[in-house]
DNA sequence: CGAACTGTTGAACAACTGCTCATATGTTCA
DNA sequence: TGAACATATGAGCAGTTGTTCAACAGTTCG
């Protein structure tokens, strides 16, 4: 064996810090997970059909006039959602109705809020 | 005038849920920044970059250590996080310790660990 | 069944993102 | 001052993202 971790090309300054934190850091495929959640919500149009879903139930016409949207870009971002399970459908004859599909989004815009109104005085 | 309101190409299937949903929306401006904000986050390296700074203020070596990335595109990912205030420089000598700004930080990634963690099992 | 309507999907494309590489800035110390 | 080091920055490029357009699928009702 050469050295004991390969770490990269440049000096570590603080070498304890650097092992203190690895032992604390979750698991790459964690992380991975948070940043998919979080890339959800990193998109204007994503975020104002979660916030007027947090209102309630809507329909892919519903949102797309709300926003001013076409319905197709409304349903491709809706699928997103799902995948991601933050929305779910729910069928009634020739409309589908969505909702939130998780307790924790309300939460999630409540920090980003006090961080963006922090920021915005 | 022609219409009230030019909504979009489409039928609105609900027409008085929409306008109570619109009265309730916060600003275009502030669900833009939200969405500025939640961008942040929905990338791996700039959560294991946050993820790691909860725990201690770190150097741009450091920081490249341990995530085993050059110190070139830590750089520019701190930067980000510095122009969205997420994370602050403080200067000693040749080295630049970055430590977070924002007390949201640690709750926003506990509500999304909420969500990953039950959808993880 | 077939027309009308709501919603979904895939391809195409322009805009954006994150990394690399080369270079520049700022600090220390001999 | 000049060499060495830590960090920052700009250009370039490949990969990703969000929208549009056209076509398709599921439901209702005559």
């Amino acid at each position: 064996m050469t050295e004991p971790v390969a770490l990269c090309e440049c000096c570590v300054v603080h070498e304890e810090t650097v092992e203190a934190v690895r032992q604390v850091m979750p698991d790459d495929g964690v992380l991975f997970d948070l940043a998919e959640l979080f890339k959800m919500f990193g998109d204007s149009t994503r975020v104002r059909i979660l916030f007027a879903l947090q209102q309630s139930e809507m329909c892919v016409c519903d949102i797309a006039a709300l926003l001013g949207m076409s319905k197709s870009s409304i349903s491709h971002q809706l699928r997103a959602l799902r995948q991601t399970r933050l929305v779910k459908p729910r069928r009634d004859g020739k409309t589908v109705y969505y909702s939130l599909d998780d307790e924790h989004v309300v939460g999630i815009f409540a920090q980003g809020m006090l961080h963006v109104c922090e920021r915005r005085e």
